[in-house]
DNA sequence: CTTGTATGAATGAGCATTCATTCACCTACC
DNA sequence: GGTAGGTGAATGAATGCTCATTCATACAAG
């Protein structure tokens, strides 16, 4: 078979992926600065030297992952927003979205919560641009729900948006250090509930 | 002059300070892992084998940068917070603490909210036990505010302590990476407000 | 002289990256 | 349909560099 037959056949690349969900697993396991290249390769199944027909390098691999997976993020979340009208509803989506998300895959959730942020250097280069696209999300969301009336007009909507994306990121983070294993994605609705709600009685 | 008197006089030991305020320096700059001992050493004014006189590596020199500055906060925390009554008065201040002691000290800031989460391995060592207690310090605030009938008693506390704590974690990542420079403090004000109060109109 | 401190050049382990070689498969020509 | 030549994906051993760590030596103080 031809390699286009073959590529065509199998998606883009069996090998490519093969090596980005070594990634993900062997950067989650033993952190990004502690992984070999070769971890990678020998947990992808191919050779040291096949990682470099396909990547830079030990970066690129990590650069890759955080690019694939937030674009996905990204698209699957404005896919999902676009049919709700309500604020609230919205919001509630994005913590639902959020969670269940990171919650299904550990080891994704894991590269996204320590190891990404493991380095000024890739918080700034590769992170930047999508997490304020993610976060310029919450924004306009809790900003509409101004206009609309819905929520409180004296907080500054970027204020609100980083602390609800923090709150949920906490979530995570707690979730994926925690000894006993729960499912993540039940505590959007308390999230929510505080979040619009407020902790006053 | 002996070592003891020497100590007695500058401190107990210059050099192991200068060792430290240096490794806060370094590692912020550039990263734990692309920073060389001999890079602390030098920002230290020592010779890179004195390091190894004061620690036992480079990994005992973060771990001692996260020791001292915890023990300090939660110390202060605890100080600040048994002269106040009101639990919605505790958590104001602890969010006043929280941000302008981060905000006082980018480096600091810095090591802690990037560099201390760059590895799993770090984490779980190092800050479980030190960031649980921070943690128990605000869920205790907030059930006794729920026992006040000052907060609403339909939240589990926990949830909502980790909620507040990701918030005001998340205004401390932004401003350091944030590209303009503004004070950090002011925004615990905001943030308060909206946790207590909620987003709705 | 002895003891405690500090030095920084030398060491060597660890690891990212390279590249000469292999080999599976394709194309062209008889 | 079979054979020769060509292609480039894949390999993994070898390379060479980067540091963390050590230690023989210098120095200071009493």
């Amino acid at each position: 078979m031809a390699k286009a037959a073959k590529q065509a056949k199998n998606g883009i690349s069996d090998k490519r992926e093969a090596i980005l969900r070594a990634g993900v697993k062997v950067f989650a396991a033993k952190g990004f600065f502690n992984s070999k290249v070769a971890d990678v390769a020998s947990e992808a199944g191919v050779a040291d030297g096949t990682v470099y027909l396909y990547f830079k390098g030990k970066d690129d691999i990590l650069h890759s992952i955080f690019d694939r997976a937030m674009a996905e993020f990204i698209a699957e979340g404005r896919r999902e927003l676009e049919h709700i009208d309500d604020p609230a509803k919205q919001i509630a989506k994005i913590a639902e979205l959020h969670l269940s998300r990171l919650g299904a895959d550990r080891s994704l959730a894991v590269v996204f919560q320590i190891e990404l942020r493991g380095s000024t250097k890739f918080m700034e280069a590769f992170s930047a641009a999508a997490f304020a696209e993610y976060l310029e999300i919450i924004r306009k969301t809790i900003e509409r729900g101004q206009k609309d009336g819905a929520f409180r007009s004296d907080v500054k909507p970027i204020i609100a948006a980083k602390m609800f994306y923090g709150a949920l990121d906490e979530m995570v983070t707690n979730w994926i250090l925690s000894k006993k294993p729960y499912p993540l994605e039940p505590l959007a609705g308390e999230v929510v509930k505080v979040f619009l709600g407020g902790l006053n009685a």
